[in-house]
DNA sequence: CGATCACCCTGAAACGATTCAGAAGCCGCA
DNA sequence: TGCGGCTTCTGAATCGTTTCAGGGTGATCG
């Protein structure tokens, strides 16, 4: 006959206490050690005391060792925090990071380790209800054996909460610490590479459609003076490699703007914003290529042609980007989660690993050409 | 002066034994429960000693109680397990599953849960691999406090891996478990809408655009033996909801055929598949506003005006949808993961939670038409 | 002045498992 | 018979907390 239906077989279901390990040994007349045995060791008895202990357990409604306790015991979660520093909604929203965390997980997948989502909760709409509710709690109180930290800012709250935890930590394109290892890609090499492009091509007036900056986000044109403080390291190596490019050439303006959210309905409303005011632009830097979808979408909208009347380039070389024929920078979004999964496997075995900056390169595609011929003429 | 640099002050970084409450309670003289009031229970000891306690923790390095251990004293982890059918990736190049998902965490993200991904992993390339590594292992062995069941076919192994677990669970979109609360929407319904929607336009044969139907992925068309035995309940019920719809008109022929993936390409290339064998098809009822816009892809490639050569239906209603002018049966998703937080939520409070079936409705758009005068005459 | 109460603090028992160092029994070998 | 070695099983310590049931104080009240 099948063995009956044995979950939870006298009283309702969740009645009382849960059955434990104990419970299993008293009803057999065995030791504990034995029962634990017959879960995890089963060179440790005879295949027949182990049947027997394993039917015992169904027939009491014994679920297995409670993972909590063993942890525990064992001093091991098999557990990875993976702390996104914005809402989670946002981590899947983004291709990039949507990209990056699956290939994460798939790296870590294999050694059976489990991910824990750690998102910066939404702020608060109110500012009292933000202030007495602590972002960090999970991040202090999450039971992991270590970290894998994406997309903070430099002074996150979130970051520094990890980093006390003192656990085995992994950052993802963050400046280095001295207590984690550093993976990230070359973010100023691409955009500087980006930005030559178009000053060899003859464009002198561009507009920059900038990632968030810092931790408080802003929407418009970028002040120097917040461009002083970028505190994410993605947009301000980025920034900053765009800078380098226009140091040959003192003519050029670059008019960076910021937005709030990477979407290209953000990246199209900054586009037509910045095209409006600065009428003089022939050329846009994205640092997303999501935001270029956006700049694509507004020169269509204003029935600018792209390349001849605007030229646009990303940054990510996203799946889709090929499609769109875009000139953008690409970056190796998959291997990028493979070395962070390498990494941090490396750590918790107890081993030091080394950081790494992977390479970008420029893809020139259909979206960038020279400038049309007498941009001048067409001032104000 | 400032707090000297705490973590790990003297010898190496993690060497020797962790710090625990009692060290901190040994050095300072008192016991460790008062440690722990310092802690937890603010308000259990003076605001002397207390800045003490955290002060001589801060000097030793401890960094605040072991998360695993309070769990296990609590008997509460504050961490939901989120099980999702299918590798990660997918799920974050899902939009319909990455909303879903965006909203439920947002949903328990305001009590302090924290959600802990757990999807099944890639097949294995080989089967033997696959043969000797259980995918229930990290669903056995998650600490949580409750389940939330995304995606997983009737007689996945994962959706009874948690279902043995016992825990709090809330099942989305699948079949009633007596163990577990369903929180669902009207599959059938919805596409029993859009099908009649197209036979009232005057449409009598019409291609169908499933999502994957059980387990072991398949791509083409759907034999009568396949429909029979469909695995996955939003698949089977919306199969069901289309073929309903043609009871009234014995003459309709329904050609389903099955995507491998949720993209765009697949719906792309199985339309054409689709179109190619069966000329006589004029709309096309597609189960997910992914695949309608793989369909409007392939249309556009071979040269059909939409809706005039063409109609299109998708489901889900994405919020990308409506600026394709999609025809499509809308779901509320984000609402949908609102009530999955909330049920969770009632759930883990000792109530019990009832099952909720969310209503869907057919937004007629701009893809979808009376199909064209004479299509016999175009046949073959 | 003795009783009461609030305030701080502590001892010790859980929580549910893993694991180490044997013990008991049995076999074979010398 | 004595002894080492193997298999199978057990006792007890331990993992790092939380929390309950008090135990001392000193102040307040009648």
């Amino acid at each position: 006959m099948p063995p009956a239906k044995p979950s939870t077989a006298p009283g309702s279901p969740r009645a009382g206490g849960r059955v434990t390990l104990r419970d299993v040994a008293r009803a057999l007349g065995v030791s504990v050690a034995t029962v634990s045995n017959a879960y995890n060791r089963p060179d440790q008895l005879s295949a027949d005391l182990r049947q027997r202990v394993l039917q015992a357990a169904r027939d009491l409604g014994y679920t297995g060792p409670d993972p909590l306790a063993r942890s525990l015991r064992r001093g091991r979660t098999d557990v990875l925090g993976v702390v996104y520093g914005a809402p989670l909604e946002y981590a899947f929203a983004d291709p990039a990071a949507a990209l990056f965390l699956g290939s994460v997980t798939r790296a870590v997948q294999g050694q059976d380790l489990n991910v824990l989502l750690l998102a910066s909760p939404h702020a608060a709409p109110c500012p009292s209800a933000a202030a007495n509710h602590d972002p960090t709690g999970p991040v202090r109180g999450a039971s992991v054996d270590g970290f894998i930290v994406y997309c903070t800012a430099e002074d996150s709250p979130l970051l520094r909460a990890v980093l006390e935890r003192g656990l085995p930590t992994v950052l993802v394109d963050q400046e280095c610490h001295e207590e984690a290892v550093n993976i990230g890609i070359d973010d100023a090499g691409g955009a500087q590479a980006a930005a030559t492009h178009l000053l060899s091509l003859g464009h002198r007036h561009l507009g920059v459609l900038c990632l968030q900056l810092s931790e408080q986000r802003a929407s418009g044109p970028v002040s120097p003076a917040r461009e002083a403080q970028v505190s994410y390291r993605t947009s301000s190596q980025r920034l900053r490699g765009y800078r380098a490019a226009t140091h040959a050439h003192p003519e050029v303006t670059l008019h960076p703007t910021e937005v709030i959210h990477n979407t290209p309905q953000a990246g199209e409303a900054l586009t037509l914003d910045l095209l409006r005011s600065h009428p003089d632009i022939t050329a846009v830097l994205c640092m997303s290529d999501v935001l270029a979808q956006g700049a694509l979408r507004a020169a269509a909208s204003l029935g600018l042609r792209v390349p001849e009347d605007l030229s646009v380039v990303g940054f990510d070389d996203l799946p889709g980007s090929e499609s769109l024929n875009l000139t953008t920078v690409w970056q190796p979004t998959g291997d990028k989660g493979e070395q962070v999964g390498q990494a941090i496997l490396t750590l918790l075995a107890g081993h030091p690993a080394p950081p790494v900056t992977l390479p970008t390169r420029l893809v020139v595609r259909g979206t960038t050409a020279p400038p049309a011929p007498q941009p001048q003429a067409a001032r104000d």
